[in-house]
DNA sequence: ATAATTTTTGCAAAGTTTCGCAAATGCAAA
DNA sequence: TTTGCATTTGCGAAACTTTGCAAAAATTAT
């Protein structure tokens, strides 16, 4: 990964990003290839995944790694979001950006470190299945 | 990935957490499997994959995506540790958990979520290349 | 102990991601 | 325009990771 500000959109790169802009999912690589195929039949996979690769160190998309298997990559909105992940029941909840600026903003004031990551995805358990978890420890 | 508190050790279990115990170095699936096969040269390299995934899922070792190609392994010393990488030195920076802990707890206490990634990689830049990207934009 | 059940492992195959290289494309200078 | 240079792409191969399945090992019940 590199820090290249000059952006240069190719066909292969336009049609990437915009298919992630008019979708509001997930997608992996795999997806992006099978639903562009329309479009550019000779799109090569290998092309798709190094274009996914350009537009997220440009910062025009967003990567992570929900545990599905592949990564999965979205487009990069005005207010940047992250993820929960639970590890019991699977649940994806939304993380507003508001709960992550206060640590990155103290990265930056005591570790002399700006975070570019822009997409957190976070493993843990979500409030129900800790009770669960909470009541068979005690049984 | 699921909880499972039930910890069963087998041989290539206690052989793969050994040598991350033994070893204070970050190693990947391919390393291990190496170091190991002379003590057990009929371990296969997906035994070292399944074995990795249990051991972190029952929290005995932690995992990395360093951005070297393949995840990385250690072990879970008491005082956990995260990293920064500099996207563009490549530099990588301990972080102590301190920095993080609050974050945790503030998903605790607002989002009812405990988290249980112990191991956090964050991108960005290092305070020397932050110096050297503001006065390349200047030029 | 022995048998039945469950878990783990090796192996091979499939799936995913990266890489080298030559052809194609795009940009810039002449 | 044409030429030359740099970048991007397709293609094939290699590398990495996951998966299904049957054999082996471990656990539990009889």
């Amino acid at each position: 990964m590199q820090i290249k500000p000059e952006i240069h959109l190719t066909t292969a790169r336009k049609a990437v990003l915009e298919l992630l802009e008019h979708s509001d999912a997930h997608l992996s690589p795999a997806e992006v290839h099978q639903r562009l195929k329309e479009r550019l039949p000779s799109l090569n996979l290998s092309t798709v995944y190094r274009s996914l690769d350009y537009l997220v160190a440009h910062e025009l998309i967003t990567v992570a790694d929900m545990g599905t298997g592949s990564p999965v990559y979205e487009r990069l909105s005005e207010t940047p979001h992250h993820h929960l992940v639970c590890l019991n029941c699977s649940e994806i909840l939304k993380l507003e950006h508001e709960m992550v600026a206060p640590f990155f903003e103290s990265l930056k004031q005591h570790k002399n470190f700006t975070i570019q990551t822009n997409h957190l995805v976070l493993y843990g358990l979500c409030s129900h299945c800790r009770e669960d978890t909470q009541n068979k420890d005690k049984s």
